[in-house]
DNA sequence: TTATAAATAACTAGATTGGTTATATTATAT
DNA sequence: ATATAATATAACCAATCTAGTTATTTATAA
């Protein structure tokens, strides 16, 4: 499933594109305008900027800024970031199909579900969701 | 996720599938054929009977079988057997959208990649797997 | 009546989730 | 300079979920 930490930092990104680019909003700000716990807010933040997606300015009048065009992030990447490899079965973690047996038909369906779902998930940018302004879950 | 027990009760249900209509198939033959752990393989059963898909017989001689056409029931079906409703995330597990935030535009795209996924798993059915030969991933 | 097999129920170690808590570091306003 | 506001980093935790195991009971064919 994807996580609700994944969900945030979705969340994160869009409340940050939907400010004026290159303006700082300041960890609490975001907290507050998305109902998402402070504490949570800051360690998401640092797996953003590790991302290359955010800078952050520390001391009085710091805070975060967007360092990317928000329409080249989707949401897929996001998750990813977040939450490490999507799989929708432990089958599709492994690169290879079942050792033990010539052959696994299962696995064709389950990459195919799979992604049907991603599909969707990429084509959803940062800025399409700052746009429809997106609030949590 | 996709459960492995889930995965576990469709190779199961293609195993029986792949046998004459009809015949018994004992669980500890289930188990041995697929690799699964023995008691998990009851374990599962009790909820395939549940679900009014298999029957079983007690006693020497006893078994196991189908007594529903494999073609009438698809991945889906057995995944929600066995794992409960699927959600792709937390946000849709309740049927009413965000109710502190007037309006979710995220919801929309959980709602359709996860369908994007169902709908595959709605397409192919126990029967389909049984012809090509599941085996466990 | 005995061996065989399903059926039922309860338990468990380990991993994951959704956080919290504590502390350190840095920039700026005064 | 220095207090303060803010990011940054790390470690911890309770609750739940996963993938099983273990133990017991019931039915039936030979």
């Amino acid at each position: 499933m994807i996580t609700k930490k994944a969900e945030y930092a979705i969340i994160i990104l869009a409340e940050l594109a939907s400010h004026p680019p290159g303006s700082m909003v300041t960890s609490k700000e975001i907290a507050r305008n998305r109902a998402i716990p402070a504490n949570l807010v800051v360690q998401l933040l640092a797996a953003l900027k590790e991302a290359g997606w955010t800078s952050g300015t520390r001391g009085p009048s710091g805070g975060i800024k967007l360092i990317i065009d928000p329409a080249e992030v989707n949401l897929r990447q996001v998750i990813e970031t977040i939450d490490g490899p999507i799989g929708i079965t432990r089958c599709l973690f492994s690169n290879t199909p079942c050792q033990n047996k010539t052959h696994c038909s299962l696995r064709g369906v389950w990459a195919k579900a799979q992604q049907n779902m991603l599909s969707v998930l990429e084509e959803v940018t940062i800025k399409d969701l700052a746009e429809k302004g997106a609030k949590d879950c």
